[in-house]
DNA sequence: TCGCTGTCTCGACGTCCGTCGAAGCAGAGA
DNA sequence: TCTCTGCTTCGACGGACGTCGAGACAGCGA
């Protein structure tokens, strides 16, 4: 992850708590979580990051990645890079290939952030 | 709200459903879906649709956003025109002002996407 | 009816983003 | 050491996005 990244999740970490209904979320909040969502505003990332966040062992090889979409490698590495600098998913090099964990903690951070009142309030 | 918002939104209301990280989103989700969270991955429009969210009686006119942003009304307007047709919020005129109030299904799906177990599984 | 205020739409401009081909780097095997 | 494979980075191109000023439209009060 780069030092810009690791200082946008840490950012994130200490200022978001409140749910985005309950109270306006100030603006370096919003500084800082936006670009989360701009990560997950492409269908080829919201895919990327799924396949990962859900893959048996907690880990993914690109090799498996790749070929689910009509893309060329440089294109996915790209989309790659972004979440990774965003801290969504972590690389890690093993070899021949590399792997992609997903890092719950934002995803958690942004969930949060969504969550909405049950049903009663609408 | 556009013919093509209401689309998107009736799409992802019908094809989402289970979190990220249980298993990978098909495409088309990830197509109906993705809009969504590009329309959140601005910070002014992130502080927007909270400020909308988390009003007092649920809705809050225009003339008190603006002024919160150092932008012109114009491109706040913009702004909220992303929120309009991507479905996270609702305007009403009534008189001279115009009236906004949260739309909390989409909000909710993205939530639900974004869900994270709890904290054992990192 | 005529202004006046508030909001949106339109057109334009600069910047950012998604995509690709080509090149570069890291590991594995001969 | 050499070569091959896998993944990333670099440079470039076309399209989308955020912002603004000017103009248009809706509703209110005189």
């Amino acid at each position: 992850m780069s030092k810009q990244a690791a200082l946008r999740l840490d950012l994130a970490v200490t200022t978001c708590c409140a749910p985005l209904t309950q109270r306006p979320v100030p603006p370096e909040t919003a500084q800082a979580l936006a670009p989360a969502f701009k990560a997950l505003g492409d269908p080829v990332r919201l895919q990327l990051l799924s396949m990962i966040a859900s893959a048996e062992g907690g880990e993914i090889c690109v090799c498996d990645l790749t070929p689910a979409f009509d893309l060329t490698g440089p294109t996915i590495s790209h989309h790659l890079k972004v979440l990774r600098d965003t801290g969504l998913v972590d690389a890690e090099r093993r070899g021949t290939w590399v792997w992609y964990r997903a890092r719950p903690a934002m995803l958690r951070q942004l969930a949060v952030l969504l969550a909405a009142p049950p049903a009663d309030a609408p």
